[in-house]
DNA sequence: TTCAGAAATGATATGTTGTATCTTAACACA
DNA sequence: TGTGTTAAGATACAACATATCATTTCTGAA
């Protein structure tokens, strides 16, 4: 184990846990929601926006337009259910909405998979360069593109 | 002066540099790459290819399209005069186009200007935590985005 | 219970970023 | 001067993201 606990979830229990999350800050588990959350966690890979509302679509034989998508996913997103990977353009369930950390994403190149990483000493230095060059309201962007090992 | 010197470029001599440094990689400097590198290091911040695009269409009184841009600053990118900054889907000159680093973004969310760092030690330990999980091909994403001193 | 206000979602349009494909132009050299 | 190669242009379209306004759903007070 490593220095804490994370909490890894799966399936029901991620999605209750995030539910849990949500409510804690006030914020409503709505049917949209949850049907987001579920298609978002389903995905193996970072999902776009666009990716989720067509799944969500077919699934519930009901649109969902992805503006839609979008505000709800920012919503996860400030609420720590998940996160957005900017060099991909897409996002991932977070499996320990518990825990904030800065993440690491490393992403594949050739399968697309993305692995998250926390290594809070490392995030640590990258929020100390940006604090000492006079940065505020610091969010830092680490990931890694690359070739995964399944891949080489 | 720091650990190493940079050779910082501005205008002529920048855009003298990245021939040279292009030239030596076998690529051409034609008009119309020169064209666009002079847009882009003309830019205060990282600049959308359409930026460049609408700039060197009008300053030439001749339309340069999207996808030529494009093209163009992938060239630059491999060949290290110019980097990409995942975050702000736009691009940089770079001022030092001789020496290759990791580049460390700090790109503020308010007047979108962008603070290039190098920190090597840094950026190996992010190349070292990808590699210990069998990433290859390494190229780290590193960038922060916050407010900068001068907007707070 | 129903009405008023607020919050969530939907519909639609449009803006922005990025690629694919094919054609034309410029260049390099036998 | 002709031929093959590289660069750039034209065009179309795909993918990502936001803006605006309308509708629905929820909630709480009267």
């Amino acid at each position: 184990m490593g220095k804490h606990n994370h909490h890894e979830h799966q399936g029901e229990s991620l999605a209750d846990a995030a539910r849990a999350n949500l409510e804690k800050s006030g914020e409503k588990w709505t049917d949209t929601r949850a049907a987001i959350f579920e298609a978002l966690a389903g995905f193996s890979r970072p999902a776009s926006a666009y990716d989720i509302a067509e799944l969500v679509s077919s699934a519930r034989g009901k649109r969902v337009a992805p503006n839609s998508v979008y505000r709800i996913l920012d919503l996860f997103v400030a609420n720590n259910l998940a996160m957005r990977v900017e060099s991909a353009n897409a996002y991932l369930a977070n499996s320990h909405p518990g825990c904030a950390h800065d993440c690491i994403f490393l992403v594949c190149d050739t399968c697309g998979e993305a692995t998250h990483i926390d290594d809070d000493p490392l995030s640590q230095q990258v929020r100390t360069v940006a604090k000492s060059q006079g940065f505020s309201s610091i969010r830092p962007v680490i990931e890694v593109r690359g070739i995964c090992q399944k891949c080489s």
